[in-house]
DNA sequence: GCCAACGTTGGC
DNA sequence: GCCAACGTTGGC
């Protein structure tokens, strides 16, 4: 079982937007990074715990929770040519951008603010606090993450 | 809106 | 395979 965090940018897709999507599930579509793309592809389990956060916003921060419902899917607007997420390198034989299923678990009472994590001195490893780092997909340790739950989870 | 940092592209 | 130029990300 493993940690992940997800960035979407709450004007286009929040926390609140998946939690009322059918199921509370949503595929995870238009990641064109490579290396989001791999953790997601290669490393991403069924029932894997998810933090997702809310950037480009005015509070950025950890929203809320979500699980991985499906791994192995392909993204399906890279065939799309009317999609901004179309890739014209992209075919059916051989898609180049797979994505998971994420189902909504949780919305924290408030979110976690970017400040905030920032000024724990235990979170070392978690890209977000790491200088330059603009993943949009990316591990969480298990002593981190259960750190940030609990934070997050606090009344 | 600014701008630093990063990833990708494409000419050579 | 290098690297300059460009586009994008995302906090502030």
């Amino acid at each position: 079982m493993r940690y992940w965090l997800f960035k979407t940018e709450p004007d286009s897709f929040s926390i609140d937007d998946l939690a009322h999507r059918p199921d509370g599930t949503e595929g995870w579509d238009g990641v064109r990074n490579y290396q989001a793309r791999n953790f997601m592809r290669d490393q991403m389990s069924v029932d894997d715990l998810a933090f997702i956060y809310h950037s480009s916003c005015k509070v950025p921060g950890i929203a809320g929770l979500a699980k991985v419902s499906q791994t192995g899917l392909v993204d399906p607007t890279q065939f799309e040519p009317e999609s901004k997420y179309y890739d014209p390198k992209a075919t059916l034989e051989q898609p180049r951008w797979h994505m998971v299923a994420l189902t909504f678990v949780e919305k924290f009472n408030q979110v976690l603010p970017l400040s905030m994590i920032k000024q724990q001195p235990n979170i070392t490893k978690l890209g977000l606090v790491q200088k330059g780092s603009r993943l949009s997909i990316m591990p969480v340790a298990p002593n981190e993450f259960e750190q940030l739950l609990e934070l997050a989870r606090k009344p």
